[in-house]
DNA sequence: CCTGGCAAGTTCCATTTGGAACCGTTCCGT
DNA sequence: ACGGAACGGTTCCAAATGGAACTTGCCAGG
């Protein structure tokens, strides 16, 4: 038994990751787990980062001014998490809170300090990603991506569906 | 603004999910967690199965007389979940705990009542799977199949490294 | 204008979670 | 055969979680 799966995880691996009716799933959500699982631990043990908080940070550097509430929309955390996560963040002096046309709404802006945590903190991310991909080759790569698209653009069809129990 | 991800999942969608560093892991984590976080929140509702209860019924069915320790392996949830949702789904009549060799292990077994569930279960399961691949053709199934079996299979590189801080 | 409904964010609180300590068992080196 | 390390499982408890109620501000129809 020299396989390094089994070795890491168990001896269901080979059954369970290869021939079950959920093989698809549970790969996706495997490799989830396992990505983003250790390092969420390592984030909030070094640099005292939530996941919400890391996934708020992440979300300003992309678009800056946006508000709780896109966040949670996008992430499926549920509202009132993004909001401690804000805070938390905000006392910090990682984000700013502005003020918008709507006055319940709070544009968020990255501070300096915030980038600067983010330019530490984001390239151990982009590391694991390439580690974890690095079995592909480029070419594979791009299938993925395009593949894992063409899921993520259909995916408002299924999301909210509530399968009918079969009589 | 027809865009379905975009009404669904808010202005946000259409930037963070293509253009980002991070864009591969974000995709199969959004697919994880939206595909996931639905499915429990209705089985919990519907059935009172918990996560780490659906997880060991299924592992279960795969392969019968496995113990909490494999589960916990292989899923990455913590021993004392597991532990816990085994003692739930035991004291409910759908798995039986036997005693082998090791007198710690307990070796789990479903009971004709927890294979019935599963087999109401599974399909509302099976159906959302199908659900979501069905934007790809049987080909481009296969081969997102195959792609995310190479990262699984090379897992074990990359899970538990953690990436030193540039200086 | 009002007014009723809805949306953004916060607060409350019961429940869940998971790290750590613990118990009993087994394995291994000497 | 002994003693200590490792292991499967359980228990404990502090902390995180998330549904629901609440507050405040926006807006559409009369």
């Amino acid at each position: 038994m020299t396989d390094p799966v089994a070795a890491r995880f168990g001896p269901l691996a080979g059954t369970m990751l290869t021939d079950t009716p959920l093989a698809p799933i549970w790969r996706i959500s495997f490799l989830a787990n396992f990505f983003t699982g250790p390092l969420y631990a390592d984030l909030e043990a070094r640099f005292d980062l939530s996941r919400p908080g890391f996934v708020i940070l992440y979300c300003l550097s992309q678009e800056d001014g946006l508000m709780a509430r896109d966040v949670a929309r996008l992430s499926g955390l549920p509202k009132n998490s993004v909001s401690r996560a804000v805070a938390a963040i905000a006392q910090r002096g990682l984000v700013e809170t502005g003020a918008g046309a709507d006055r319940r709404a709070k544009p968020l802006r990255l501070t300096p300090a915030g980038r600067a945590l983010l330019a530490t903190v984001l390239p151990l991310c982009v590391a694991r990603q390439a580690a974890m991909l690095s079995p592909l080759s480029p070419g594979e790569q791009r299938d993925l991506l395009a593949l894992l698209d063409k899921l993520v653009q259909a995916a408002p069809a299924w999301v909210d569906g509530r399968p009918a129990l079969a009589e």
